[in-house]
DNA sequence: GCATAGAGTTAGAGGTGACTAATGATTGAC
DNA sequence: GTCAATCATTAGTCACCTCTAACTCTATGC
């Protein structure tokens, strides 16, 4: 539903809708959102980021808030729920429906979000038995609110010896997200943190029944609980 | 497959892909191709038109013939063909994957075609197990080169007293698609042409178990095969 | 305290796509 | 044969998105 699109003294064109999703994303994650983060997140220069916030802020969807960063206002952050909304439901759609595996989803529902009618996305939606969450865990906004945008502890600080309830899958990287597929790693997935060395060294988990080691730490990727401790209540059919 | 994207001195934006596109189509029903007729499609300006038709022109996709009218060169033809596939797969699969009405499925991939991958649009096809004609009964373009284009006679043409296989649908404004398929004219249904008044006035049909009567004469919408006398072999379940 | 690195912005420019208004060319009517 | 209508084009603008190069500002290091 929410469907914000046509009105707004600026047109929607996709490098606004792509910036305002970017800030979105990025802030929930408790990052800070500069000029040249997006630019890197969006693969344009700085000076076309800053031109484009110039005008979001202009528009009063974006306020710049200390030394240069952005912030979405109410009135953004309506607009940005509803382009990460689009986002997210597609890229459940293209697994669910069409097998893309979850290091392709998206891309292609970057490209796909701005070519989306809100009527087709209802038809998604119902299609797809109105989903919570896209194949990273990622949350899908919704008119109602519902389920925020909170991350959980990290892989890489879970306590050794404890299981691990994973919840959202950051990484967009696709090599990385074929890497920890291969290891097992998906949300929904609960593994053992079964040894760690200290001072950050190779952690070593255990996931269905096999064992699979981690031969570096894993940084800033996997997201989720801790929730027992490890080898509990056979949870690793 | 078809996969003709990268290449060619021009970038192949969504403004350059409908114009290959309507040329393409208009070319095929035989109609010609003028910078009017290609603006009204596109709903934009002549000289809008006017000044792609010379960037085309001057990039080998397009040839001007005798007074200033638009031919594909055989370069030109090869990726307005990728176009027209990309658009009718994606017709097909709206309507048979997410039920949009065939009133719809046009403009939804209009805007889609732009946006999908290759791959993608590989994984749709393999989805939808390589259709040949999408919602309209158009022939989907694929490598082989498969069916034509030829429009067989139309319906406004088929002589009374017998039945008439639609094969093909080409009007693509709302109100005359929801029209026709409230009389039950969709591609694949066979119809009994039961009268015609003299000098093309109205014309007596009948689909299905139910009698129709179109109180004006369809123009340039319908097309197919006349089959058979009127009521034979039992045809209309 | 000053130099330098990093981040952000300004300046200048180019490509694409769209428009309106005016001009040229062809065709059809009378 | 001329006039009008239709069609295509040219001219002149404008908005959007992107870039590189140069400049400013801030913070960090020594």
């Amino acid at each position: 539903m929410i469907d914000v699109r046509p009105c707004c003294t600026m047109p929607h064109t996709p490098a606004v809708e792509d910036t305002l999703r970017t800030i979105f994303v990025r802030a929930g994650r408790g990052e800070p959102v500069g000029t040249s983060a997006v630019a890197d997140e969006l693969h344009v220069s700085p000076p076309t980021v800053s031109i484009m916030l110039k005008r979001l802020t202009a528009a009063g969807l974006v306020q710049r808030t200390d030394g240069h960063l952005a912030a979405l206002t109410e009135h953004g952050s309506t607009h940005a729920r509803d382009v990460v909304r689009r986002h997210r439901l597609l890229e459940t759609f293209l697994q669910r429906v069409l097998d893309v595996p979850w290091d392709e989803v998206h891309a292609e529902a970057d490209a796909l979000e701005h070519a989306v009618s809100p009527r087709l996305l209802d038809r998604i939606d119902r299609h797809l038995g109105h989903p919570d969450r896209d194949p990273h865990g990622d949350p899908i906004p919704r008119d109602g609110g519902g389920i925020g945008e909170e991350w959980g502890v990290r892989l890489d600080s879970a306590p050794a010896g404890r299981a691990f309830h994973i919840e959202r899958v950051y990484d967009r990287d696709s090599a990385a997200l074929r890497y920890l597929a291969d290891l097992g790693i998906a949300p929904g997935v609960r593994i053992d943190v079964t040894e760690r060395q200290p001072f950050g060294g190779p952690l070593w988990i255990r996931v269905g029944p096999d064992a699979h080691a981690l031969g570096e730490p894993l940084t800033h990727l996997v997201h989720g609980r801790v929730v027992a401790p490890a080898g509990a209540r056979g949870t690793l059919a």
